[in-house]
DNA sequence: AAATATCTTGCATGAAATTGCAGAAAAATG
DNA sequence: CATTTTTCTGCAATTTCATGCAAGATATTT
């Protein structure tokens, strides 16, 4: 590994997560402490983190900025770990946007070579970091409430696509099927669904068994669900009985 | 093997891998690794990699990968700060990405009713999170090296609209004209000059009277200059006499 | 075609960079 | 204050780099 792929390495650490130990990392990518330490240093010569006793803190932790931490952050990098096995090479993927998506962004192996489509900027934001992915924004018109591109333009760029999986955060989802609340969001939702080959939802426990006023889908075109619970969790049941696998 | 070859599949190694070593290299194609180390070193020269000890990195790959703070970040602000009267409510804007247009989006007034069309990503993200500002993304394809939408979608998106204004982050400008070193980028700026009324450039005062390699327009295609800079300095009296207003 | 200039390449040399390790110093912890 | 952890320093082993030089290849000129 190159000194300054390892120094990337380490800028990123601290991006995702604010604070690093020197021990951590030298297990991590198999060199010494006294190396990492050499790097924490010349980063911190160069003002891009703050070297502190034992690892070293992302500058934007410390100064002014009050990052605004997402809520249920452990369970939604649960949720982000166990879907990135589903994702293979030469992949097309169809992403909606949302926090456990973007956490799963970070955690898409760097080598992983894959074509990704979505509608969120956030979200795309996030793929562009990856050296191999290759990133294809949906739509233009961007809907201010949900931050994600919505309206016929976005409608019309997913149905001409055939992709592979479509990773889908949702808002609600019980036995009648997955709802939401935004009309226009349903819509490119619904357009994503069909024009991927496999659907996988994403979603915290919590909204397991709600629903909201407006329906998506049913429980039949989904693929797999993966919440940050075990699956043999008997919540899922009625899920398992329709066929869906549960992560 | 002749060198241009040999040069070629480098330049190819590293698109693919995103990183290559010197001593991987001289063994795939069986030259000493002084003949190697020789390839990357001019290779770094035409700005085509960068060089690294031990081997090479894409450009791509570092310019994501190890972001830095933003570059003289003061004097862009001062030029952000230029820039926000020339926003008029009702407005269609077209808008580049870059530090400075990014400072500008924060500056904007809430209250301001106005629409903005970019190719880029943090720049569309800044713009979507004011109440009244709608925001249009052009293209889809995503280019990694300068994180903006490039290649026929967004150039014939932008052909399609008629802007008011025209707002520019630039690389070089001198008195041939504005130029740039990214082939793509050119093609989505010349694009967005053509579609715009009224075109205003921002520029640090570090980058004027410089050039690179590739034209992307003459002078009198320029309605506006905006630099940290006094406008009365003597060294915008050139670009004054070819009628382009100095803020 | 011969002579000449220019480029390219590999090798040898010494210089520089990188890394890991040992032991002393400094800092954190209870 | 004693113990543990982290840091710093110097050092040595290894790798990579820059440079000059010579042999060969290629291009240009006469």
């Amino acid at each position: 590994m190159l000194k300054t792929e390892r120094q990337a390495y380490i800028l990123r650490q601290i991006d995702l997560h604010n604070r690093i130990l020197s021990s951590d990392l030298s297990n991590e990518i198999n060199v010494s402490e006294d190396t990492i330490r050499r790097d924490l240093n010349e980063l911190a010569d160069m003002d891009k983190i703050i070297k502190v006793h034992g690892g070293a803190l992302s500058k934007s932790f410390h100064s002014s900025f009050l990052k605004s931490d997402v809520y249920k952050a452990d369970s939604k990098r649960l949720i982000a770990q166990k879907v990135v096995p589903l994702i293979r090479n030469n992949m097309f993927i169809l992403t909606t946007g949302g926090t456990t998506i973007i956490e799963m962004a970070r955690l898409l192996p760097s080598d992983l070579n894959a074509t990704f489509f979505t509608g969120s900027i956030p979200a795309a934001h996030e793929y562009a970091q990856h050296p191999n992915i290759e990133v294809i924004f949906l739509g233009d018109k961007i809907s201010k409430s949900s931050q994600i591109a919505v309206g016929g333009e976005a409608i019309s760029k997913i149905s001409g696509i055939k992709a592979d999986l479509c990773i889908m955060g949702i808002n609600a989802i019980d036995e009648t099927g997955i709802t939401d609340n935004d009309w226009e969001v349903i819509q490119v939702k619904k357009a994503m669904i069909q024009a991927a080959e496999k659907t996988v939802v994403l979603s915290i426990a919590e909204k397991v068994n709600t629903h909201q006023k407006l329906m998506i889908c049913g429980l039949d075109e989904i693929d797999t669900m993966i919440t940050e619970l075990d699956p043999s969790n008997p919540l899922f049941e009625p899920y398992k009985k329709h066929g869906i696998t549960i992560l």
